[in-house]
DNA sequence: GTGAAAGCGCTAACAC
DNA sequence: GTGTTAGCGCTTTCAC
């Protein structure tokens, strides 16, 4: 009775044997193979579940060869834009019957390195990329082998595919809703280096310029401090817009607080839009028109993409971009007479 | 040159091949043995970088038998307490040299116990679960042969071990600050079946009527919606209180929604009082006074707590309960004098 | 120091 | 239908 056992799992030799036949028929059996006799299958699995069966994930993706897993990088899993992708993800994944690895970089590029090398290792078949930093150099290193779709980011290489929004056109909704209220005076708090910030803001200038207004932009980033200072930028250069678009909502949500503890109250002075619709702008004590951005249905894009490269064979890149939609929100209204 | 490669991925024979020796050795040298000849090092070193060799992490996991990876269940992404748990983990899990698994629920239980199922398919050394929802009899057996430990439930078993906040200090210090604002006639309204509810609840009431006061409660849960709904019975049952603490931070961003809305100004009319110290309640345009939990001391602990399994061997469970503080910020003040 | 051989737990031909 | 034989890519004795 000298078991040697490794760990206290049962191993698909110890369910063959208990069901007095060979290892290669137990997995036909357990796998849900029809050519095994019913009677065996029966025993096979009343085994199986006795000793309480579990097989052993890593020996069989090593010892088949399909392309089962998929890896998914969420950069900063305190963004909650990267939560409902990675719903849309593991929806897509599931329905493709692919298994999904996650992980999260440390916001520091070494970690989010790190990170892509951990799951290459694990052998995924492609990798999925939220909110990466890393350079495209190190980009294409890393997918040399395996392909990738950025989310969120586009950088051309053989093997990346990208999924983002259409900045432009999220852009336009927003620009439109606020000169149909009527606002002249029009501010954007840009979204500095962040992704999609450098078009939002030359579609924001365009549009407005268009319109025959001056566009007033200030730099920022994707913060809700960058809101804050934003505003207070805004205050030195001149008489407040009577409207301001910031970066994203993060942002939208900081001005919101510097111009009510500023004096102005919002929206009957001051206009805020942003963009995202995160759930802090779905709130009630914030309720903030913005721009929606699909994440899950990116997400699920992304996964999608994969599939192509993976079971269609496509091997040209492809790069989509998915459409906004307005929310309006009680942040918004027309600009006061005064 | 009829290589047979199955991915594109060099393997330790490539390696050594080209490095001219055994595949031991090069396993060896790969991993920094000292034993090996610093020229048969150099040799192998430089392959390896020359051909992009990747060891494959489930060959070597399925080969090796040391206890390298824990898994990490994170019931809900959206919710930004576990966001901060899991940094907490993933840093304390890096100190240790544990690879992380991480796996989402779907909030559903099925789909949480496949979740598990999939962590210990891999066979991870231990899981840590973070919101897990499963029932008792459930979590006893997926972890049979796994020790786990609960992150902010307890439940009792002999390979549960379990943290949390304490829930009874946390609530004395809210009510405390209430009480020394001057505050006399305080409602809480409560988290319904939520974690930590029952014990905040009863806290709290046991609390307030030590101080000679009627605690004043009523039903909610840990939502934004529930806390909108919690403001709507106070205003029904009485003249509302002059200080409402809320089952965690979303109903009190909730709760203050509705006050706003029907007129109250908080805190001039109504101190708030939340309790998480989640990332809204940080947001300028909210400053909301509240509990704060560590988080990542939480998720640092849990790992202590299966190093302490798994390298010290030890088999008692043990159930921990760390500090919380008070975050006094914009929402408290002493009730007006009206 | 280095290599041969065995084996981790499973799947995949290929016989019978 | 079922068993045998080979691996998958790696680590680990155990010789030499």
């Amino acid at each position: 009775m000298a078991t040697k056992k490794r760990s206290g799992y049962a191993t698909l030799e110890d369910v063959a044997r208990a069901a007095g036949v060979s290892r290669a028929l137990a997995s036909l059996a357990l796998r849900g193979s029809t050519r095994v006799a019913p009677a065996s299958r029966d025993r096979i699995m009343a085994a199986a579940r006795r000793l309480g069966y579990r097989p052993n994930a890593m020996a069989s993706q090593l010892a088949s060869k399909s392309d089962v897993t998929i890896g998914l990088l969420i950069n900063d899993l305190h963004n909650p834009f990267f939560s409902d992708v990675h719903d849309g993800v593991r929806d897509e994944a599931a329905e493709s019957n692919y298994e999904l690895l996650l992980t999260t970089g440390r916001s520091l590029d070494v970690g989010e390195e790190q990170a892509v090398g951990r799951l290459l290792d694990h052998r995924v078949s492609a990798v999925l990329l939220a909110g990466t930093t890393l350079a495209p150099s190190r980009l294409k290193a890393l997918t040399a082998r395996t392909p990738a779709v950025l989310i969120g980011r586009k950088v051309t290489g053989p093997n990346l595919d990208s999924v983002m929004i259409d900045d432009f056109e999220g852009v336009t909704l927003l620009v439109r809703h606020l000169l149909a209220l009527g606002h002249r005076r029009i501010a954007h708090i840009d979204g500095g280096r962040g992704a999609g910030a450098d078009l939002r803001r030359r579609t924001f200038a365009r549009l407005v310029e268009e319109a025959g207004l001056q566009p007033i932009v200030v730099s920022g980033e994707f913060t809700e401090e960058a809101g804050l200072r934003g505003v207070e930028l805004l205050r030195r250069i001149g008489p407040m817009p009577t409207a301001i678009f910031a970066g994203n909502d993060m942002a939208a949500v900081g001005a919101m607080a510097a111009l009510e503890s500023s004096g102005y109250s919002v929206p009957r002075d001051v206009s805020v839009i942003g963009f995202d619709n995160n759930f802090v702008a779905g709130l009630r004590h914030v309720s903030l028109t913005t721009v929606d951005q699909p994440r899950q249905l990116i997400g699920a894009t992304a996964v999608r993409m994969i599939r192509e490269r993976l079971v269609e064979g496509r091997t040209k890149p492809r790069h989509e971009l998915v459409a906004p939609t307005l929310v309006v929100r009680a942040t918004t209204a027309p600009p006061s007479r005064t």
